[in-house]
Order: C-alpha cells, then structure tokens, then sequence
DNA sequence: TCCTGCTATGCAACTCGTTGCATAGCAACC
DNA sequence: GGTTGCTATGCAACGAGTTGCATAGCAGGA
C-alpha cells in the first residue's frame, strides 16, 4: 500500500512521467522500493482520479509525447496522514535463506549452491560499489546538506551498510558450504 | 513461487500439521520468510493434490483433530530441481526508508517519525537478543553440528548480523534526524 | 536491410497475499 | 457464568504484484 506514496516522493522531489518514475524506481528508489511500469501506469492512473497529482501532456520531438505528473495539494495531504500514521511491521522474505536450509536435503547439489552464493556475492559487492560512487558523486561534502538531502543521504547509507553486511554473510555461508563440501 | 518451497523445507526438517507449520513460520522460518496460516492451508491443498505431500489423519483428545503432512518423492524431487535452478533477483522493499526520505515534505511531523523510528530501533534490538538468547541455547557448540545443523547457524547468524546491522543503521537515522530537528 | 534497443503508454489474465469472517471444543481466569 | 485464548481448519472477497503482449516512431549497428 507504499507504492502511492513512494510514487509521491518521488514526485515531490522532481515532476516525471510514468516511464521517467520507473527509470527512477530501477534506480535510485529501487533500493528500497521496486515497481514495474505496469504497476506504475495503473497507480498513477487511480492517483490522478483521486485528484492527488496532475497531468500536463508534453509534446516531444523525435520521441513520443509524455505526461508529466505532479504533486497536487490533496497527495501532499495524503502523503503527510501517511508519514504521521504508524508504520505496519516489515515482513522479510529472503529465498537463498530457504535455499540454504534446504541444501541439507540435497547434498550433491552443494557445489552449485555454491556457485549461486558466489554470483550473489558479486552482485552485492557490485552494487556496494556503485552505491560507494553514488555516495560520492552526490554527497562530497556531508556536512553541508539541506534536510532533503540529509535524509536521502542517510538513506543511501543505510543501503551502504546492507549490502556490507550482506556480502560479509555470504562469505560466511561460502566458508560454510566449504567445511561441508 | 517460494512458499511452497519453504514448506517443503521446513517439512522435511519435521512433518507437521497446517497450524504447527504456521507457528514454525511465527518463529524460526519467519525469520526469513512470512506467511499466514489463509496462504499455508491454501498451498497444502495444492501441494497434496500435486503430489508432493502426503497426509494422515491424526486423532487427538482435548483437541479438534489434525492432518500431519510429509513431504513426498515428487516434492523432495521439486524440491531439488527448485535448489539447483538460478535464483532470481530479491525485491528489497523498505517502507521505512520511504518515510524518511518524506519526511523532507512534512518537517513538522520530524518528532513523529523520530518516535516511531525508536520504537522500530526497540523492535529490531529485541529481535537481535531473542536471536542471540536462541544461538546459545540451540548451537551451544558450533564446532560439532551435523549439516543441516550448520546451514540453520549460518542462516541465523545471517539473521542476527541484519539485525545488528539495522539497529547500527536506526541510530543512525535517530542521530540525523535529531540535527534537523 | 534487418535487427536490436530506447522512449512512451497501456490492456488482459493470472497468481500471490491480505483481511474478515466462521466453526468448534476445551482450558484458564476473573 | 462469561470472557478470553488456544488448537485446528477453512471460505470468500479483495487488493497487490507479475507476465505476456501490443503499439509506434526513431536511432544505431551488423
């Protein structure tokens, strides 16, 4: 039920369109927030009828024409109510942990879960680094940011430190799957 | 799609009813996958009427009657070919995280998101000493455990470094927000 | 020239997950 | 005696999320 207002953030901090939110949502957001387009088109549809963005269709050359949303003053609204309410618990669902537990039950298949949790490794270290670059590239100077960025900021070290920890897991478990191999 | 997979698991480790099923996912497999007990009913029927699991009927005294449920060849059969497939990509989905990348929008509810990040800081600290309560009672000696002994402590180390992590992270949000304010 | 890929939006069908409700007997507490 | 809570299973309805497909023009490479 966070979509609405993941997408209302998002619009807060720069007006796009559906395609633009879903580029954003494969970056930046979708550190903590993943959405399709598809879902994205139908939300944005449901938001605009409900009066919490506007549309302004903008003509482009060489390219198709877009609408380009905006915040209107009942999704701020709305955003605020949902920011002061309280927030429901998170539930995690981390599917190489079923897979871990379940390589007990299948021996000879160690060696390729293995070969899984390597390539996971090197997907979290990659997206360390790219978040390291982010972090660098945005945030030189961390003592002299506006709240906005703040915020973001100590929202991209959150990911930061995630992605640490995840890959020092995986070593963990690789050492595990070692010493049983 | 990994529901039905982690049911597998768990079911392999022990047979078990759809209510005891539903509490081991309250407790241990909760920790890294969630479901109610709606979703695990409605997957066992699928799953015996597939094959993968069998039932028996188990009269009881003092208490209405159950259906303890085994895993199956075909389902330990799934189960393998499932381990050995890619994984696909997680979705990490962060609610909190969302909120405070709005709180830039909403500067007179700071006090209010600064509460319930506490109280989301108090949740995860709990968390983190009910893991390390359940790592001395149940791997008191982790140089003598069998594989899926092994694979279980090293998901719930998985497990406690997140929660470390999290609590590490909230304060930092805590710390951030307290200089805006 | 054909194929791939990007911008840009959308429908239809399906599966997954949540919420509310229902039944039913027993035990414990106030 | 009434309320709450636990074991045990389930239906129905809804909302969220995924997958496959479709359109359409332009740019760039093999």
């Amino acid at each position: 039920m966070a979509l609405e207002h993941a997408i209302l953030v998002s619009l807060l901090e720069k007006p796009g369109s559906g395609y633009e939110l879903a580029s954003r949502f494969d970056r930046s957001i979708g550190r903590f927030w993943t959405a399709t387009h598809q879902q994205i088109y139908r939300v944005l549809k449901r938001m605009e009828a409900d009066g919490w963005i506007t549309a302004e269709e903008v003509a482009q050359e060489g390219r198709p024409d877009k609408r380009v949303y905006s915040a209107a003053a009942p999704g701020r609204d709305a955003l605020t109510a949902w920011l002061r309410a309280p927030v429901e618990p998170e539930t995690v669902r981390h599917e190489l942990a079923v897979r871990i537990r379940g390589a007990a039950f299948d021996p000879a298949g160690t060696a390729g879960l293995a070969a899984e949790v390597e390539r996971h490794r090197a997907a979290h270290a990659a997206l360390l680094a790219r978040y390291l670059a982010g972090e660098r590239r945005d945030f030189p100077d961390p003592d002299v940011l506006d709240a906005a960025q703040a915020l973001q900021h100590v929202v991209l070290r959150g990911g930061i430190e995630y992605e640490r920890m995840t890959v020092a897991w995986l070593d963990d478990v690789l050492a595990t799957l070692r010493r049983l191999g």
